[in-house]
DNA sequence: GTCTATAAGTAGATAGAC
DNA sequence: GTCTATCTACTTATAGAC
Protein backbone atom coordinates (compact mmCIF):
# COMPACT_ATOMS: atom_id res chain seq x y z
CA UNK A 1 0.00 0.00 0.00
CA UNK A 2 1.33 3.10 -1.51
CA UNK A 3 0.07 6.49 0.39
CA UNK A 4 -2.28 8.10 -1.75
CA UNK A 5 -1.89 12.05 -1.21
CA UNK A 6 1.21 12.98 -0.88
CA UNK A 7 2.41 16.13 -3.10
CA UNK A 8 4.79 13.99 -5.43
CA UNK A 9 2.48 11.29 -6.35
CA UNK A 10 0.12 13.82 -7.43
CA UNK A 11 2.86 15.09 -9.30
CA UNK A 12 3.71 12.12 -10.60
CA UNK A 13 0.26 11.50 -11.95
CA UNK A 14 -0.05 14.72 -13.95
CA UNK A 15 3.46 14.06 -15.37
CA UNK A 16 3.13 10.98 -16.44
CA UNK A 17 -0.43 11.25 -18.22
CA UNK A 18 1.25 14.57 -20.07
CA UNK A 19 4.15 11.80 -21.17
CA UNK A 20 1.89 8.81 -21.55
CA UNK A 21 -0.92 11.31 -23.75
CA UNK A 22 2.36 12.82 -25.73
CA UNK A 23 4.41 9.53 -26.31
CA UNK A 24 2.48 6.75 -25.68
CA UNK A 25 2.50 4.42 -22.61
CA UNK A 26 5.33 2.17 -23.87
CA UNK A 27 7.65 4.83 -25.06
CA UNK A 28 7.52 6.36 -22.14
CA UNK A 29 9.39 4.61 -19.01
CA UNK A 30 9.88 4.93 -15.43
CA UNK A 31 13.22 6.78 -15.55
CA UNK A 32 12.31 9.45 -17.87
CA UNK A 33 8.83 10.21 -15.55
CA UNK A 34 11.44 10.22 -12.48
CA UNK A 35 14.02 12.55 -14.56
CA UNK A 36 10.70 15.12 -14.35
CA UNK A 37 9.98 14.62 -11.48
CA UNK A 38 13.44 15.16 -9.84
CA UNK A 39 13.74 11.94 -8.17
CA UNK A 40 14.81 8.44 -9.18
CA UNK A 41 13.36 5.29 -10.36
CA UNK A 42 13.42 4.34 -7.06
CA UNK A 43 12.04 6.93 -5.60
CA UNK A 44 9.11 6.52 -7.72
CA UNK A 45 8.37 2.89 -7.08
CA UNK A 46 7.63 3.87 -3.57
CA UNK A 47 4.69 5.72 -4.62
CA UNK A 48 3.87 2.94 -7.38
CA UNK A 49 4.38 -0.44 -7.15
CA UNK A 50 4.86 -1.19 -11.28
CA UNK A 51 4.27 1.07 -14.20
CA UNK A 52 0.70 -0.41 -14.45
CA UNK A 53 -0.52 0.73 -10.85
CA UNK A 54 1.04 4.16 -12.19
CA UNK A 55 -1.93 3.85 -15.44
CA UNK A 56 -4.18 2.64 -12.42
CA UNK A 57 -3.51 5.84 -10.67
CA UNK A 58 -4.14 8.09 -13.87
CA UNK A 59 -7.01 6.14 -14.59
CA UNK A 60 -8.90 6.93 -11.08
CA UNK A 61 -7.95 10.78 -10.99
CA UNK A 62 -9.46 10.73 -14.44
CA UNK A 63 -12.56 8.81 -13.69
CA UNK A 64 -14.00 10.76 -10.72
CA UNK A 65 -15.25 13.66 -13.31
CA UNK A 66 -16.79 11.37 -15.70
CA UNK A 67 -18.83 9.72 -12.66
CA UNK A 68 -20.19 13.08 -11.97
CA UNK A 69 -21.63 13.73 -15.23
CA UNK A 70 -22.93 10.20 -15.24
CA UNK A 71 -24.53 10.16 -11.79
CA UNK A 72 -26.35 13.68 -12.99
CA UNK A 73 -27.12 11.89 -16.31
CA UNK A 74 -28.82 9.48 -14.37
CA UNK A 75 -30.75 11.57 -11.99
CA UNK A 76 -32.65 13.37 -14.90
CA UNK A 77 -35.88 11.63 -16.39
CA UNK A 78 -35.05 10.77 -19.74
CA UNK A 79 -36.57 13.30 -21.92
CA UNK A 80 -35.36 14.34 -25.32
CA UNK A 81 -34.56 17.70 -23.71
CA UNK A 82 -32.14 15.93 -21.28
CA UNK A 83 -30.61 13.95 -24.14
CA UNK A 84 -29.69 17.70 -25.67
CA UNK A 85 -28.26 18.99 -22.35
CA UNK A 86 -26.02 15.63 -21.72
CA UNK A 87 -24.76 16.86 -25.30
CA UNK A 88 -24.18 20.25 -24.29
CA UNK A 89 -22.35 19.14 -21.70
CA UNK A 90 -20.35 16.52 -22.96
CA UNK A 91 -19.31 19.15 -25.11
CA UNK A 92 -18.53 21.46 -23.14
CA UNK A 93 -16.15 18.88 -21.13
CA UNK A 94 -14.74 17.56 -24.05
CA UNK A 95 -13.39 21.09 -25.37
CA UNK A 96 -12.33 21.34 -21.70
CA UNK A 97 -10.55 19.36 -18.48
CA UNK A 98 -10.66 16.14 -20.73
CA UNK A 99 -9.23 17.12 -23.32
CA UNK A 100 -5.90 15.92 -22.20
CA UNK A 101 -7.37 12.55 -21.19
CA UNK A 102 -8.91 12.04 -24.72
CA UNK A 103 -5.79 12.62 -26.30
CA UNK A 104 -4.02 9.80 -23.58
CA UNK A 105 -7.25 7.26 -24.28
CA UNK A 106 -6.91 7.83 -28.15
CA UNK A 107 -3.33 6.97 -28.31
CA UNK A 108 -3.10 3.96 -25.54
CA UNK A 109 -5.80 2.07 -26.52
CA UNK A 110 -3.50 -0.77 -26.69
CA UNK A 111 -2.09 -0.37 -23.08
CA UNK A 112 -5.40 0.13 -22.07
CA UNK A 113 -6.59 -3.26 -23.63
CA UNK A 114 -4.32 -4.90 -22.28
CA UNK A 115 -4.56 -4.32 -18.41
CA UNK A 116 -8.55 -5.03 -18.16
CA UNK A 117 -9.35 -3.65 -14.84
CA UNK A 118 -8.57 -0.16 -15.95
CA UNK A 119 -9.45 -0.32 -19.09
CA UNK A 120 -13.14 -1.67 -18.82
CA UNK A 121 -13.56 0.36 -15.89
CA UNK A 122 -13.65 2.98 -18.38
CA UNK A 123 -15.59 1.72 -20.81
CA UNK A 124 -17.69 1.35 -18.49
CA UNK A 125 -18.89 5.24 -17.71
CA UNK A 126 -18.39 5.37 -21.61
CA UNK A 127 -21.03 2.84 -22.24
CA UNK A 128 -23.66 4.96 -19.60
CA UNK A 129 -22.66 8.27 -21.06
CA UNK A 130 -23.76 6.84 -24.71
CA UNK A 131 -26.83 5.13 -22.61
CA UNK A 132 -27.89 8.53 -21.80
CA UNK A 133 -28.10 9.70 -25.04
CA UNK A 134 -29.79 7.19 -26.85
CA UNK A 135 -33.31 5.76 -26.02
CA UNK A 136 -34.18 1.99 -25.66
CA UNK A 137 -37.43 2.71 -26.91
CA UNK A 138 -36.79 4.44 -29.90
CA UNK A 139 -36.28 2.49 -33.57
CA UNK A 140 -32.64 1.69 -34.80
CA UNK A 141 -32.19 4.45 -37.29
CA UNK A 142 -32.90 6.72 -34.76
CA UNK A 143 -30.86 5.38 -31.89
CA UNK A 144 -27.83 5.47 -34.79
CA UNK A 145 -28.46 9.04 -34.91
CA UNK A 146 -28.02 9.47 -31.46
CA UNK A 147 -24.80 7.12 -31.57
CA UNK A 148 -23.29 9.43 -34.22
CA UNK A 149 -24.78 12.51 -32.28
CA UNK A 150 -22.30 11.81 -29.52
CA UNK A 151 -19.45 10.95 -32.03
CA UNK A 152 -19.83 14.07 -33.55
CA UNK A 153 -19.31 15.87 -31.01
CA UNK A 154 -16.23 13.99 -30.01
CA UNK A 155 -15.15 14.66 -33.65
CA UNK A 156 -15.49 18.27 -32.75
CA UNK A 157 -13.41 18.30 -29.55
CA UNK A 158 -10.64 15.94 -31.14
CA UNK A 159 -10.36 17.69 -34.55
CA UNK A 160 -8.33 20.97 -33.38
CA UNK A 161 -6.49 19.18 -31.18
CA UNK A 162 -5.10 16.89 -33.82
CA UNK A 163 -4.20 19.64 -35.96
CA UNK A 164 -7.00 18.86 -38.81
CA UNK A 165 -8.12 22.62 -39.40
CA UNK A 166 -5.19 24.69 -40.98
CA UNK A 167 -3.81 22.30 -43.42
CA UNK A 168 -7.12 22.28 -44.71
CA UNK A 169 -7.65 25.89 -45.02
CA UNK A 170 -10.61 26.28 -42.82
CA UNK A 171 -10.46 29.20 -40.80
CA UNK A 172 -11.81 28.28 -37.59
CA UNK A 173 -10.93 28.21 -33.72
CA UNK A 174 -11.34 25.37 -31.81
CA UNK A 175 -14.33 27.04 -30.36
CA UNK A 176 -15.92 27.50 -33.33
CA UNK A 177 -16.02 23.69 -34.46
CA UNK A 178 -16.66 22.53 -30.87
CA UNK A 179 -19.86 24.93 -31.42
CA UNK A 180 -20.76 23.95 -34.44
CA UNK A 181 -20.41 20.26 -33.80
CA UNK A 182 -23.05 20.90 -31.26
CA UNK A 183 -25.31 22.40 -33.49
CA UNK A 184 -24.91 19.16 -35.84
CA UNK A 185 -25.36 17.07 -32.50
CA UNK A 186 -28.37 18.38 -31.25
CA UNK A 187 -29.79 18.40 -34.73
CA UNK A 188 -29.17 15.15 -35.19
CA UNK A 189 -30.89 14.39 -31.39
CA UNK A 190 -33.87 17.05 -32.64
CA UNK A 191 -36.20 14.47 -33.76
CA UNK A 192 -35.26 16.26 -37.13
CA UNK B 1 17.91 -2.45 -50.56
CA UNK B 2 16.32 -5.48 -50.00
CA UNK B 3 14.29 -6.88 -52.31
CA UNK B 4 10.96 -5.93 -52.98
CA UNK B 5 8.17 -8.27 -54.12
CA UNK B 6 9.66 -11.67 -52.09
CA UNK B 7 6.49 -14.00 -50.92
CA UNK B 8 8.24 -13.95 -47.20
CA UNK B 9 8.64 -10.60 -47.53
CA UNK B 10 4.65 -9.97 -48.48
CA UNK B 11 3.84 -12.03 -45.74
CA UNK B 12 5.94 -10.47 -43.73
CA UNK B 13 3.71 -7.10 -43.88
CA UNK B 14 0.86 -8.50 -43.15
CA UNK B 15 1.57 -10.45 -40.54
CA UNK B 16 3.18 -7.20 -39.08
CA UNK B 17 0.37 -4.57 -39.71
CA UNK B 18 -2.16 -7.48 -38.16
CA UNK B 19 -0.12 -7.52 -34.88
CA UNK B 20 0.44 -4.06 -34.83
CA UNK B 21 -3.01 -3.03 -35.10
CA UNK B 22 -3.60 -5.93 -32.28
CA UNK B 23 -0.93 -4.95 -29.48
CA UNK B 24 0.44 -1.75 -30.99
CA UNK B 25 3.53 -1.17 -32.48
CA UNK B 26 6.04 -0.68 -29.53
CA UNK B 27 4.59 -4.16 -27.97
CA UNK B 28 4.99 -6.29 -30.67
CA UNK B 29 9.10 -7.28 -31.02
CA UNK B 30 10.42 -8.53 -34.05
CA UNK B 31 10.82 -11.44 -32.78
CA UNK B 32 7.35 -12.22 -32.25
CA UNK B 33 6.81 -11.44 -35.67
CA UNK B 34 9.29 -13.79 -37.11
CA UNK B 35 7.67 -16.73 -34.62
CA UNK B 36 4.77 -16.17 -36.54
CA UNK B 37 6.33 -16.07 -39.94
CA UNK B 38 8.02 -18.99 -38.91
CA UNK B 39 11.97 -17.61 -39.35
CA UNK B 40 13.96 -16.27 -37.08
CA UNK B 41 14.87 -12.64 -36.37
CA UNK B 42 17.92 -12.15 -38.14
CA UNK B 43 16.16 -13.94 -41.19
CA UNK B 44 13.37 -11.03 -40.99
CA UNK B 45 16.17 -8.17 -41.04
CA UNK B 46 17.44 -9.70 -44.26
CA UNK B 47 13.83 -7.89 -46.12
CA UNK B 48 13.76 -4.99 -43.60
CA UNK B 49 16.56 -2.91 -42.19
CA UNK B 50 14.86 -1.82 -39.45
CA UNK B 51 11.92 -2.00 -37.26
CA UNK B 52 10.89 1.58 -38.52
CA UNK B 53 11.67 0.10 -42.40
CA UNK B 54 9.32 -2.49 -42.30
CA UNK B 55 6.59 0.13 -40.62
CA UNK B 56 7.36 2.07 -43.47
CA UNK B 57 6.54 -0.82 -46.12
CA UNK B 58 3.15 -1.40 -44.71
CA UNK B 59 2.49 2.21 -45.09
CA UNK B 60 3.56 1.89 -48.66
CA UNK B 61 1.49 -0.89 -49.16
CA UNK B 62 -1.61 0.71 -47.69
CA UNK B 63 -0.87 4.01 -49.47
CA UNK B 64 -1.70 2.92 -52.93
CA UNK B 65 -5.59 2.37 -52.92
CA UNK B 66 -5.81 5.89 -50.73
CA UNK B 67 -3.78 7.28 -53.71
CA UNK B 68 -5.81 5.96 -56.09
CA UNK B 69 -9.09 7.07 -54.85
CA UNK B 70 -7.59 10.92 -53.78
CA UNK B 71 -6.65 11.15 -58.09
CA UNK B 72 -9.75 10.20 -58.66
CA UNK B 73 -11.30 12.70 -56.74
CA UNK B 74 -9.49 15.33 -58.20
CA UNK B 75 -10.14 14.55 -61.50
CA UNK B 76 -14.05 15.36 -61.01
CA UNK B 77 -15.35 18.88 -61.00
CA UNK B 78 -16.13 20.04 -57.75
CA UNK B 79 -19.66 19.83 -57.28
CA UNK B 80 -22.22 18.82 -54.86
CA UNK B 81 -23.04 15.66 -56.28
CA UNK B 82 -19.06 14.45 -56.24
CA UNK B 83 -18.92 15.44 -53.07
CA UNK B 84 -21.79 12.81 -52.04
CA UNK B 85 -19.93 9.99 -53.98
CA UNK B 86 -17.06 10.69 -52.09
CA UNK B 87 -18.62 10.32 -48.94
CA UNK B 88 -20.26 6.98 -50.55
CA UNK B 89 -16.97 6.25 -51.49
CA UNK B 90 -15.01 6.61 -48.35
CA UNK B 91 -17.83 4.85 -46.37
CA UNK B 92 -17.42 1.66 -48.19
CA UNK B 93 -13.96 1.67 -48.08
CA UNK B 94 -13.69 2.76 -44.45
CA UNK B 95 -16.06 -0.50 -44.01
CA UNK B 96 -14.07 -3.16 -46.39
CA UNK B 97 -10.24 -3.17 -47.33
CA UNK B 98 -9.12 -0.21 -44.96
CA UNK B 99 -10.46 -1.29 -41.90
CA UNK B 100 -7.58 -3.10 -40.96
CA UNK B 101 -5.47 -0.03 -41.12
CA UNK B 102 -7.78 2.03 -39.66
CA UNK B 103 -7.34 0.42 -36.53
CA UNK B 104 -3.59 0.28 -37.05
CA UNK B 105 -3.37 3.96 -37.42
CA UNK B 106 -5.81 4.40 -34.69
CA UNK B 107 -3.89 2.80 -32.40
CA UNK B 108 0.00 3.60 -33.67
CA UNK B 109 -0.15 7.17 -33.24
CA UNK B 110 2.06 7.85 -30.95
CA UNK B 111 4.34 5.37 -33.10
CA UNK B 112 3.48 7.33 -36.58
CA UNK B 113 3.97 10.75 -35.41
CA UNK B 114 7.40 9.95 -34.08
CA UNK B 115 8.55 8.29 -37.76
CA UNK B 116 8.19 11.96 -39.49
CA UNK B 117 8.37 10.34 -43.09
CA UNK B 118 6.07 7.49 -42.49
CA UNK B 119 3.40 9.46 -40.93
CA UNK B 120 3.24 12.71 -42.63
CA UNK B 121 3.05 10.28 -45.54
CA UNK B 122 -0.70 9.70 -44.77
CA UNK B 123 -1.74 12.76 -43.00
CA UNK B 124 -1.16 14.57 -46.42
CA UNK B 125 -3.05 11.89 -47.75
CA UNK B 126 -6.16 12.68 -45.31
CA UNK B 127 -5.62 16.26 -46.15
CA UNK B 128 -6.93 15.76 -49.35
CA UNK B 129 -9.35 13.55 -48.53
CA UNK B 130 -11.08 15.96 -46.67
CA UNK B 131 -10.45 18.44 -49.12
CA UNK B 132 -12.53 16.97 -52.01
CA UNK B 133 -15.61 17.09 -49.39
CA UNK B 134 -14.86 20.61 -48.23
CA UNK B 135 -15.88 23.61 -50.28
CA UNK B 136 -13.30 26.11 -49.88
CA UNK B 137 -15.95 28.47 -51.52
CA UNK B 138 -18.33 27.98 -48.38
CA UNK B 139 -19.05 29.19 -45.62
CA UNK B 140 -17.25 28.25 -42.69
CA UNK B 141 -20.29 26.83 -40.99
CA UNK B 142 -21.10 25.02 -44.08
CA UNK B 143 -17.35 23.94 -44.03
CA UNK B 144 -17.00 22.75 -40.84
CA UNK B 145 -20.53 20.26 -41.30
CA UNK B 146 -18.40 18.79 -44.25
CA UNK B 147 -15.87 18.31 -41.97
CA UNK B 148 -18.09 16.79 -39.49
CA UNK B 149 -19.75 14.42 -42.12
CA UNK B 150 -16.57 13.04 -43.31
CA UNK B 151 -16.37 12.24 -39.12
CA UNK B 152 -19.66 10.40 -39.17
CA UNK B 153 -18.74 8.22 -42.09
CA UNK B 154 -15.44 7.40 -39.72
CA UNK B 155 -17.30 6.95 -36.61
CA UNK B 156 -19.63 4.90 -38.61
CA UNK B 157 -16.89 2.55 -39.16
CA UNK B 158 -15.19 2.28 -35.74
CA UNK B 159 -17.73 2.05 -33.87
CA UNK B 160 -18.40 -1.74 -34.62
CA UNK B 161 -15.03 -2.03 -34.75
CA UNK B 162 -14.46 -1.38 -30.86
CA UNK B 163 -17.57 -3.26 -30.15
CA UNK B 164 -19.85 -0.37 -29.16
CA UNK B 165 -22.86 -1.60 -30.23
CA UNK B 166 -23.84 -4.57 -28.60
CA UNK B 167 -22.93 -2.90 -24.78
CA UNK B 168 -25.40 -0.26 -25.57
CA UNK B 169 -28.23 -2.57 -26.25
CA UNK B 170 -28.29 -1.45 -29.58
CA UNK B 171 -29.24 -3.90 -32.20
CA UNK B 172 -27.67 -3.37 -35.16
CA UNK B 173 -24.82 -4.84 -37.94
CA UNK B 174 -21.49 -3.28 -38.88
CA UNK B 175 -23.56 -2.33 -42.32
CA UNK B 176 -26.47 -1.27 -40.46
CA UNK B 177 -24.56 1.70 -38.97
CA UNK B 178 -22.01 1.87 -41.92
CA UNK B 179 -25.61 2.55 -43.79
CA UNK B 180 -26.76 4.92 -41.17
CA UNK B 181 -23.60 7.08 -40.40
CA UNK B 182 -23.83 7.80 -44.65
CA UNK B 183 -27.10 8.78 -44.21
CA UNK B 184 -26.35 11.34 -41.96
CA UNK B 185 -23.05 12.37 -43.33
CA UNK B 186 -25.03 12.99 -46.66
CA UNK B 187 -27.89 14.91 -44.80
CA UNK B 188 -25.06 17.11 -43.73
CA UNK B 189 -23.73 17.88 -47.14
CA UNK B 190 -26.71 18.24 -48.71
CA UNK B 191 -27.16 22.17 -48.16
CA UNK B 192 -29.18 20.80 -44.75
C1' DG C 1 17.43 -16.57 -47.81
C1' DT C 2 17.99 -18.40 -43.62
C1' DC C 3 20.70 -19.70 -39.84
C1' DT C 4 23.66 -19.35 -35.01
C1' DA C 5 25.74 -16.40 -31.97
C1' DT C 6 26.33 -12.36 -29.84
C1' DA C 7 26.80 -7.43 -29.16
C1' DA C 8 25.01 -3.35 -26.92
C1' DG C 9 21.51 -1.17 -24.92
C1' DT C 10 17.35 -0.32 -22.03
C1' DA C 11 13.34 -1.69 -19.73
C1' DG C 12 10.92 -2.79 -15.23
C1' DA C 13 11.80 -4.09 -10.74
C1' DT C 14 14.22 -5.07 -6.03
C1' DA C 15 17.52 -4.70 -1.86
C1' DG C 16 19.04 -2.18 1.47
C1' DA C 17 21.46 2.18 3.22
C1' DC C 18 20.40 6.88 4.71
C1' DG D 1 10.89 9.49 0.87
C1' DT D 2 14.73 9.21 -1.59
C1' DC D 3 19.07 7.32 -2.65
C1' DT D 4 22.84 3.90 -4.98
C1' DA D 5 23.58 -0.33 -6.87
C1' DT D 6 22.20 -4.25 -9.06
C1' DC D 7 19.31 -8.06 -11.23
C1' DT D 8 16.83 -10.11 -14.83
C1' DA D 9 14.65 -10.07 -18.94
C1' DC D 10 14.00 -8.55 -22.71
C1' DT D 11 14.85 -5.42 -27.09
C1' DT D 12 16.94 -3.94 -31.71
C1' DA D 13 20.64 -4.88 -34.43
C1' DT D 14 25.06 -6.94 -36.52
C1' DA D 15 28.61 -10.48 -38.11
C1' DG D 16 29.45 -14.16 -40.49
C1' DA D 17 28.67 -19.33 -41.56
C1' DC D 18 25.78 -22.32 -44.58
Amino acid sequence: MSPRHTETRQRAIEVALELFAAQGYEKTSLREIADRLGITKAALYYHFASKEALLGAIMESLVAPIDELVAWIESQPRTSETRREVLRRLAELLGGQWSEWIRFAQENQPALREHREVGQQMQVRIVRLFGAVIDPQADLHEQLRALLAVGAVYVGSLAPAVGMLKPLGVEATGQELTAAALDVALELVGGR
